[in-house]
Parts: structure tokens; C-alpha cells; sequence
DNA sequence: GTCAACCTATAACTTTTGGTTATGGGTTTG
DNA sequence: CAAACCCATAACCAAAAGTTATAGGTTGAC
């Protein structure tokens, strides 16, 4: 079995035609029709069966299948990786964080990062944790930002900082305490939910879920600068991670400490593997100097 | 880049010479050369420096050439399951075992079987654990026969019967202790020992560490078989899995239950993803009986 | 029942890829 | 300083993979 004989197989196969196979390869209809047959002829077995002019999958064909979609998997990144080697990035940082993070603390730091290192170029963006996972191993990113990941296999992690769940409200709302405030004094306001599939998310849901509290949800959203934005519209209380809380700070919202409050920490990863470059380091030390000043300001 | 560039680029890489990447992919010289100048132009960075007539690879080469060899293995893995798969099978059992299973119960089972049911069919080895797994995934095996394995993905696992560690000594020998003996008893013995790549030996090693004994270790072994003739050619005492203890009971050796036994599983492992055929099954259930029977015979 | 719209397979031909041998120019080494 | 390596290039060839054109099943709407 050639390689370029997997390939066609993985497309038929996924496809579950010889015609789309072709479209999704950007090759003619009979050229795939040849190389299959090729590839059943040189097996000695047969990967399809005709069947009034469809093509059904063997019980080999099957087996095979799940093995060739591990490789594909690994064969993608790889080409992807090959093309991102390419791009030179002398001198450059690219960053990828969380969008809480992405919106306010990372662009402070590169800010005031460029002032002092007026050399130092940057790729930002903004990606979820899994996505900023791939990214590092296609060589697509130097360093992620993100909070409390689990760990990943040859990825480093660099502790940037600590902070809490916190919860906002707008401001003109009255809420029946002064200092801390629980979770069951939220019950009976409207509430703005973190559909969470990052860890922060997953662990405040979890903990919500506990407390066997039957929360009134208005609303659920995926980022917490927007469940920040909803609570400053009046829709509502929302809990969300302190540094998206203490953004923006004339927006108009109040922010209380929790009675339990849930830790996090702020992390920057990067390949194990690869071994930061210098101006990578000093921007990692950069970002914990700023990410402990924001924490330390008075919060609203 | 390729498919082919990446198998060119593999073997160039690992076998550090366009000249012997040549002999490794059965080809001439040039058609290396050619290729994978061709990979290079296409991606736009040279995989290596051509320094004093001697290829040394770039920063780059060596940060592809890691995920390179990831996928190199599935490949392989591949390959050979596609091969494997063109084999008809019908109707037999292809079984791998570790030596200490293969050489007593599993011959006895699979010679009551085949009285039982005159139309089954075996093909027979024995393999270390981590072939084993290998063997099945490539479709190689049906079946595989091991002591207390740990759980690898899509491995099902279905328990034939249990056993314990025991010590065996040459019959002539006399031991301080007629009934239990404990591993303190041995210290002064001459030991044999299991060099650990299976899970048991790891686990009695581990014991033996932990007891803080400095035995006297006259040999290490990798197979329990081997253990225990060297045991009946009065080389010393061994601990050694039932299994192989209770095997050929003709031969010259006592065998003793130990004060704190160590106690292990024999386990028959299968593909998850693949269901097993009826005789498949059959054997598995006939194994049970097998091994039953056999460790509720005396023990000599 | 027939026609349009699918599908796949085959034939005939071209292009691209990967392969060959022959050769030449560097390095290293005994 | 020759012998024994290394790699690159040129010229040529075979196989693989691509093309268009065409033909023959299935299916479903009318």
C-alpha cells in the first residue's frame, strides 16, 4: 500500500463516493477510480464493494479506516507545521490567550513591552485552549496565555499569576450584602451563565451545580467579556474571572468578592521541546510584572 | 510537502547521509539527492546545511523530524495491518502469549480444544507484553494471553484466572521453614532473579527493594521458564509466577507459598473496536475451565 | 416507461514523479 | 597523493497519476 494509496482510501472512504473523493482531492473522477482499484489489486483483497453503483465499505476496510484517520490526524498538523517553519519570525513574539485575557492584559503588556524593547514585533490573536494546544505544536505560536490548563503532554508552563471568580453586577443594583456574597444570595437575581468549556468555566459550574441552588439563567455565554457586557446592560449578576472584572474600569459595574471564591491562575505555555528565545523569556517576565501590578490595583 | 519528501526527509535525516538513506529506502543516490532538493525548494528552507561535503541538519529539520517520526510509526503500524488484513483467517485463532503462559497452558487448552472441536484452527507465539499490544493492533493476533497487564486504549479484557508469586527451590535443598516462607528466609540463599520487563517481575522487584534485603543474586533472567531451570540445576532458589511452578511437576524442584504472596490476574486481551468470533469466544470461556482446573491441582 | 441526473469504470493519451546510470568535484584518511 | 568516501548534476527512462472522452448501471420524477 503506497501512501498516495491511504490517501485516496481515506478520502472514499470519508466521502463515501468516488466523485466526492475526487472533488475534496481537486483531482478528475477516474484518476481516483484508477488508484483505487491499484490499491485493492495490490492488497489482494477488496476495499469496496459494488453494489448498484455505490461503494460499500468491506469489513477490512473499516479496520483499516480507523487507523488511517489516527495518521491523517497527525499527517495534517505535520504539513501544517512544515508551512508554519517556513515563515520566518526573527525576532518576533506570537501569542495566542484566551479571549478574557487577549482583551485587555496582553495587549497592556505588549504595549508596554514594545515602549522599552522597541525591536520586539508581535502576532497576536485569540484562540480557546484546545485550538492554542494545536497552535504551539504546528509551530504556529511561540507562547499561549491562558488560565488553569490541564497539563498537556511537551507543553511548559510558566505560573504568571493568581486571581479569583469575582461577581459583577451593574452598578445600580442593590445587592443584600456589602462585603463577600455567596453563591445563595444570587439565587432569586437574574443570572448570566459561563457555558463553559474552558477549565475556569467547567470548575465554576460544577461548583454552581453543588450548591444545589436553582439559579435564575437569563443568559448563557461563551466569553466572559461578554457575560461582563450583558451584566453592564442591566441583564444581570454573572461570575467571571477577576482580571476580565477589572478591565475596563469606567464601564459601570460594581465587583464583589466571593465568600468561597474559586482561585485561578494565569498561565503561558510553550513547547517543552523547543527552547524559548531570549526576547520570549523577557516578555514572560514582563508579563508576570504586569499581571501583578493590574491584580494589585484597587478593585471598583 | 509530500508525502514521499517526508519518507525521504525521514530516512536522510535518521541515517544521518544521503548516501545511506539511499541503501535504507532501496534506491540510488541521486534519486535522494533530487527529492529532497525538490522538498526543500518546495518548502522554501533548507533541512540542511551542505557544510564540507556533509549534510547537518537545520533548526528546522530538527523540529519537524519529531513529529516526522510520530507519524513514521503509525505508518508503519499501518502498513503492516493493511498487509496482515489480506491473510484469510476464517476460522482461526491467532493467539499470542508471554513465554511464562505459552509453554504449558495455553498448549494444554488449545490441544483440549481442538478435541473438543475438530473443524478449530491456532496459530501460536509467544511475544513480550508490549508486542502483544502491537501484534493486535496490527491485526496480527486475535488474541493475547498475559499476566496482569495495565490498560491500554481499545484493549478489552476479559480474566481467565488468578494465581500468586511463589518460591521454588531445588527439591533437595532444605529450607528453614516447611510451610510459608517469607522473603527474609531467602536472604541468605542464592537467588535467581527476574530482570522485570513484565508487569509481575516489575512488581515483585519492586517488593524486594522495598524489604530492604540485600539478596544474593547469583542470576537475573528475563523469562520465568529459564528461572526455574535454573532452579532445578540447583543454582539457587527464584520466586516465579504459579503458572510456570505448576508446569511439568516432574521436574526436580519443591515449591513453596510465600508468608506475604503477591497475587496476579491471567488476563486474555482483544480488540475493543472489534468484536470477537463465536469461537474466539468459546476459547476464552474453554481457557477459564483451562486454567481452573489446572490451579486446583495439587501443587507438588 | 422513459429521460435526466446521478453514479462508476474503461480507454487512450499526457504530465509529473521518481527512478536510473554516468560523471565530476569536494573531503578525509592511510 | 591516491583511495575511498561524500554529494550534486545531467541525460535519460519507467511508472504513477493525471487528463478528456465515453459507455454503462441506478434512481427518481414525470
Amino acid at each position: 500500500m503506497r501512501l498516495r494509496h491511504i490517501e485516496v482510501f481515506h478520502a472514499v472512504y470519508s466521502s463515501a463516493s468516488v466523485s466526492n473523493a475526487a472533488k475534496l482531492l481537486n483531482v478528475s473522477q477516474p484518476s481516483i477510480s484508477k488508484v483505487l482499484k491499484h490499491a485493492e489489486d495490490q492488497l489482494g483483497y477488496r476495499l469496496f464493494e459494488r453494489v448498484k453503483g455505490k461503494l460499500i465499505p468491506t469489513q477490512e476496510a473499516h479496520r483499516l479506516f480507523k487507523e488511517v484517520t489516527k495518521v491523517y490526524t497527525h499527517l495534517d498538523s505535520l504539513q501544517k507545521l512544515s508551512e508554519n517553519l517556513g515563515a520566518k519570525h526573527e525576532g518576533v513574539i506570537r501569542i495566542a490567550s484566551t479571549p478574557a485575557l487577549g482583551l485587555n492584559v496582553i495587549p497592556q503588556a505588549v504595549a508596554s513591552f514594545i515602549e522599552a524593547n522597541d525591536e520586539s514585533r508581535f502576532v497576536l490573536e485569540t484562540l480557546h485552549l484546545d485550538q492554542i494546544i494545536t497552535s504551539l505544536h504546528e509551530g504556529k505560536i511561540d507562547l499561549g496565555i491562558v488560565f488553569d490548563p490541564a497539563s498537556y503532554p511537551n507543553v511548559q508552563e510558566f505560573v504568571l499569576g493568581s486571581g479569583e471568580l469575582v461577581c459583577v453586577a451593574p452598578r445600580n443594583k442593590i445587592l443584600p450584602v456589602n462585603d463577600r456574597i455567596s453563591l445563595a444570595d444570587l439565587n432569586d437575581l437574574q443570572f448570566v451563565k459561563l457555558h463553559g468549556r474552558g477549565p475556569l468555566g467547567q470548575q465554576l459550574n460544577r461548583q454552581i451545580d453543588a450548591s444545589r441552588l436553582d439559579f435564575n439563567t437569563v443568559a448563557s455565554v461563551e466569553t466572559y467579556h461578554m457575560a461582563k457586557q450583558l451584566v453592564a446592560m442591566g441583564a444581570g449578576v454573572a461570575i467571571i474571572d477577576e482580571i476580565t472584572a477589572r478591565s475596563d474600569p469606567q464601564s459601570d459595574i460594581q465587583v464583589l468578592r466571593l465568600e468561597w471564591p474559586t482561585r485561578f491562575q494565569i498561565k503561558a505555555l510553550a513547547l517543552e521541546s523547543e527552547p524559548l528565545s531570549l526576547v520570549c523569556q523577557d516578555f514572560v517576565i514582563h508579563l508576570q510584572h504586569t499581571i501583578d501590578q493590574f491584580m494589585s490595583e484597587k478593585i471598583t
